[in-house]
DNA sequence: AAACTAAGTTCATTTTTCGAACTTATTGAC
DNA sequence: GTCAATAAGTTCGAAAAATGAACTTAGTTT
């Protein structure tokens, strides 16, 4: 069975990595959660060969996952996330927060999430979904802390 | 750059790609989340070829993500999760979210989470730290359900 | 004794990825 | 107005990874 064709697992997880499952799509989405990109600011940023983002990025306007918008009297575009690549915050964020707590030593870019409003520390967690604790997706706020290991 | 050096862009999701992102290791890891697993069993469940899940299981065990055990009294082996890897839970329950929603159409086998005592729907949310409300990992119940479409 | 199974390994072919150079049109500097 | 720089790709050859099928090795079953 090859790659492509493992949609046919019939499996939710199996359905997500056969549309960002290699080894670009994710990054390139995280960088865009910043907000709408370039060409080259990507490229720049993740350090891919441009071939590949070129290829990339019409793979993922294809699958509705980025809008490729002209800027005005420019020949320049912006990539921007549609409504779906944002619901992949969350996966993001999972993977986010793993990485945080298996890479050693603990220090680097950490990612901290917390409430709009209040300032509190908010976390991807189980919870009833009758409980209506939830914080809304657009309540929370992203922020990437430098830690530095200091003496 | 390539794939395997990303890892010094210094960003918890980036790094961990670099050691799940490839194509066959979540799904690896979602198929011994039932349970631990032989290697003809994970072969027949994914379809990868024989050589690459070898390499794969090796390079998991080397990575802490799976431990490799004798069966007494045979020649066979199981492969189960460390905790490292049970960590990675709620990242590949957020991709299944993610899969069953964008789907189309939404049939075909769905997951639901439930909380085990009370039954009660439980999803993976934002929520605050602060709140208790979070029902804990080993407290949850996953099943997969097949929806088929009749008439 | 012959066939079967489990867990890999080997190997040739195909597919992807990489990295560097090239293109084409626009903008900014002098 | 000309020259260099920039932006968004495209092209191409080389290297790396994935694929699929056959082979190995040892123990087990019929």
């Amino acid at each position: 069975m090859s790659v492509q064709t493992y949609t046919r697992q019939d499996c939710p997880v199996a359905h997500t990595l056969s549309v960002v499952g290699d080894q670009w799509t994710l990054l390139i989405i995280r960088d865009v959660l910043g907000g709408p990109k370039r060409f080259d600011e990507l490229q720049n940023g993740l350090g891919i060969s441009r071939n590949l983002l070129a290829q990339r990025l019409k793979r993922m306007v294809e699958a509705d996952l980025l809008a490729r918008r002209p800027i005005p009297d420019s020949r320049r575009f912006t990539y921007s996330l549609t409504p779906k690549a944002l619901e992949l915050r969350p996966a993001i964020l999972a993977l986010a927060e793993w990485g945080q707590k298996w890479r050693q030593p603990e220090v680097g870019t950490q990612v901290e999430i917390t409430e709009k409003d209040t300032g509190e520390a908010v976390g991807l967690r189980y919870c009833r979904l009758s409980d209506g604790q939830e914080v809304k997706s657009d309540a929370i706020r992203v922020r990437r802390i430098r830690v530095d290991e200091t003496g």
